[in-house]
DNA sequence: AGAGGGCGTTAACCTGGGTTAAGCTTTTTT
DNA sequence: AAAAAAGCTTAACCCAGGTTAACGCCCTCT
């Protein structure tokens, strides 16, 4: 079943009843994004999360010299959307595509509404998300203004080591906050002094 | 009242019966804390996240070069606390002390979970706050990616207007990302120019 | 009221990381 | 199977922002 891995993130927060998770599964919208297809782009007003359940995406945004920067890889098992767009219902200012051919899981905005009001259980579940994403970008926060580049690419392979076989190293760098040419430099450095 | 502050910020996402109400005030400690106090320090284990009535606080880490990074400021009317330590009950990595004499609220994690199970409609009242602050962050990150260090000082002041006022300014280079000899020599630099 | 410690400023010098550009390799598309 | 596109590397040069240090001002203690 498509829906498992979805289902395994929220049993392990919450408890539903088979009614429940029913009417949820009913609210579901699935999709397969080919790679470099977007999922969302920069001036739409976001209507969904996605549940990611095969491949990677990344969502990102573009500064006004034409480089990206990444916000979030999601490989499968992460969420991923513009939240800020999706919150406000206001033009979003982030991409986000497929990093390969993947899976998704679409929960719109309206059918969340419902969901919340129909199973207030969800609630729960959101918030709880929603609590330990917000801890995760504190602590990249402080990374990025108190770590030199370096110290940020090894925090990034202890902490993600599954996608640094998956990415391109480019993606990393935009990812960290550095240049690809600034990163190949780097890593070459640090092999070399063996 | 005290309270006052945080029921009205309450009400602005859910409504509380006059029960429900007592019950919530039941379960706050009041604190004075004075300027350069701490509220929290870095190897604790949060038990509470503070609500601010008066004055303003900070959080910030400390690297190891000794130099101060400051994750978020708190005046009237905001939360703080170290989530992370909070949610996972872990030693923080995190400082909070008030940068004026101050009041906060205290909701201690004992309590907080008495309150969601006792009154439900609460964990919708922090998962609106937790999305919110959320999509704050992941804002603030891509700024900090993508702008330089003019216009991350230039974003502040759009967004914390009342902030400047009231901050030094070594604060203020610490949010933003930059050594307090660069933000005078950038501010004073663009002043010049007129 | 005086003294000591923050805080802001300036200036000379330094460096982590950016820019540009070229060449090579691998992957994707046709 | 060829052409095009994407990715990685290297190297020379560049700059935003950091470092160090010295000086003056203004709080805030006592």
């Amino acid at each position: 079943m498509k829906h498992e891995l979805l289902l395994q993130n929220i049993a392990k927060h919450i408890n539903l009843t088979g009614e429940e998770e029913t009417y949820f599964i009913s609210l579901l919208q699935h999709k397969k994004i080919k790679r470099r297809q977007y999922l969302f782009h920069e001036g739409d007003i976001s209507k969904f999360q996605a549940f990611v359940v095969d491949g990677c995406l990344r969502s990102y945004s573009i500064d006004k010299n034409g480089f990206e920067h990444v916000l979030q890889f999601a490989p499968p098992g992460w969420w991923i959307g513009d939240m800020k767009s999706f919150l406000k219902q206001q033009p979003g200012t982030l991409y986000i595509d497929a990093i390969e051919d993947s899976e998704v899981i679409l929960l719109f905005k309206s059918d969340l509404e419902k969901l919340y009001s129909t199973v207030p259980k969800f609630e729960r579940f959101f918030r709880i998300l929603a609590e330990n994403a917000l801890a995760t970008y504190q602590h990249r926060l402080i990374n990025n203004l108190s770590l030199p580049a370096k110290e940020r690419y090894e925090n990034f392979c202890r902490l993600y080591p599954s996608l640094i076989q998956r990415l391109p190293q480019k993606q990393i760098a935009a990812y960290i906050g550095v240049t690809p040419e600034f990163l190949s430099k780097m890593l070459n450095q640090a092999t070399a002094k063996k």
